[in-house]
RNA sequence: GGAGAAAUGGCAGAGUGGUCGAAUGCGGCAGUCUUGAAAACUGUUGAGGGUCACACCUCCGGGGGUUCGAAUCCCUCUUUCUCCGCCA
């Protein structure tokens, strides 16, 4: 969540900057100027009254240790009011930071300047392309075809096991999945990111921190039982390790990768567009998160991009990269740049990536600060990134390297899959 | 799942009703010494709110209570450790 400060100094950027997305966001930035000030002159009578009923707690031992009960009956009565005045009072302030705090969780995160406006995925940015649309033979299908001609993903077997969205790999399925989720690890953990096996369940707390919870329950699986929530992705417990942290500037930058299932419950998404690999409710994706100084998070965010870039030539994918528009952005980010590979068989652009600077958005809400060099504490950023996103990356790979005669398996992979083709 | 013990500053660890935001050690920062570094020595160093700056307020796992006054007493929740049981 934003800074009340930042707001207060900032107002109009902050409302300019929120327009992108599409949000008139005078009323609640006003509301929020409003309601800390209403807070801190509460703050301000509140301390007052302490501050005397403490002085009178003080005076009142001293008479007891001087023997002079009668002098400290008086005090004690008068204490009683004040005890009166500050519930009150304490009352008052309690609602005005809850008030200021459920406000504050509705306003996303100020995007970057380099952000487009626009209203939907139509008008986000193009701002890179690279690799060459094979030709593919005539009878080349799309890759749940592929899936159950080559026998390598079962999807009706998903449906009786648990239900729509659950896909079940077999064979080769199974291990070009395996051998993808460790070629990526190696590819992270070369550029020095460190490998990490994380939860697959939070709690609240680590939903609240990076900003699923409170609003958007709905889109993760919810164990009622034990209050934990299925992790939407690794995004969430692995920023939540740095939760409640204070850094030492030394120890920036961090960086991490990890792979874990993902788990969504996507409701309200039907239709040919989800068919196959396209979109699932359980998915594997590895990912790489970062923390970061304030000063570097935007090269960090490069390195990122540039990292992925390396990836997909490697895997010799026809790719684009967005830059996401203000309607298009997500909650949290500040910046985020998708990247899309192209499905030939399907003929469209699956994204299979997304990497974003949120800056202290979530830091905020984590408490997550490092001591700076004035020996100030100060909010990291935090960045992160999939790479990659398993099934369209896959439903890439079939498609695209499919010939009339069984699917090529990309060199790189071959180390991790022991075969060629399938 | 049952029984017991515990939770204190960046970390470790004292503190059992007022003089405690809290001893001490480590770490951090600054300095002395040194060609430089290390060691040693000296000083300094919790967080949040508030203020132009002070003052002042809050915080000793979370929540509630007793009291004029709570790190300290009571209730409750969570977590950790030890023992027992079960178990991949």
């Amino acid at each position: 969540m934003l800074q009340v400060p930042f707001i207060r100094e900032n107002k109009d950027a902050v409302i300019k900057g929120l327009a992108k997305r599409n949000i008139d966001a005078t009323q609640m930035i006003n509301d929020v100027i409003d309601l800390d000030e209403d807070r801190r002159g509460l703050q301000t009578q509140l301390d007052n009254i302490l501050a005397e009923s403490n002085s009178l707690s003080k005076e009142i031992g001293n008479l007891y240790k001087s023997g002079e009960t009668q002098k400290a009956n008086i005090l004690k009565e008068k204490t009683s009011q004040l005890k009166e005045d500050s519930k009150a009072l304490n009352e008052q302030l309690n609602e005005k930071a809850e008030a200021l705090n459920q406000l504050l969780y509705k306003i996303p995160n100020v995007p970057n300047t380099l952000v487009p406006s626009g209203n939907s995925e139509d008008d986000n940015e193009e701002v890179f392309r690279k690799g060459d649309i094979p030709v593919l033979h005539k009878d080349a299908i799309p890759h749940w075809e592929l899936a159950k001609k080559y026998d390598i993903i079962d999807f009706e077997l998903g449906n009786k096991i648990t239900g729509a969205g659950f896909p079940v790999y077999k064979g080769k399925g199974a291990r070009l999945q395996r051998a993808l989720i460790a070629y990526f690890l190696d590819k992270n953990t070369a550029a020095g990111y460190t490998e990490y096996q994380l939860p697959h369940l939070v709690n609240e707390a680590s939903g609240f921190g990076t900003g699923q919870l409170p609003d958007k329950e709905g889109q993760m699986y919810h164990v009622t039982e034990d209050n934990l929530y299925l992790i939407p992705t690794a995004e969430v417990p692995g920023t939540n390790i740095f939760r409640d942290e204070l850094l030492n500037e030394s120890d920036l930058p961090i960086g991490i990768t990890g792979y874990t299932p993902c788990f969504r419950r996507e409701a309200g998404s039907y239709g040919a567009h989800v068919r196959g690999l396209n979109r699932l409710h359980q998915f594997d994706k590895v990912e790489i998160l970062r923390v970061e100084h304030p000063s570097r998070s935007y090269k960090a965010l490069d390195e990122m991009v540039e990292h992925v870039k390396m990836i997909l030539d490697e895997l010799k994918l026809p790719y684009r990269i967005l830059r996401l528009c203000g309607g298009d952005l997500g909650f949290t980010s500040a910046l985020t740049y998708d990247f899309e590979v192209f499905s030939t068989a399907q003929d469209r652009w699956l994204e299979i990536s997304s990497v974003s600077n949120f800056e202290t958005f979530q830091a905020n809400r984590l408490k997550l600060r490092f001591k700076n060099s004035d020996g100030k504490n100060e909010l990291a950023h935090t960045l992160n990134g999939s790479s990659l996103a398993l099934p369209r990356v896959l439903a890439g790979i079939l498609e695209n390297y499919q010939t009339e005669d069984g699917i090529k398996i990309p060199d790189v992979l071959v180390p991790y899959t022991g075969f060629e083709k399938i």
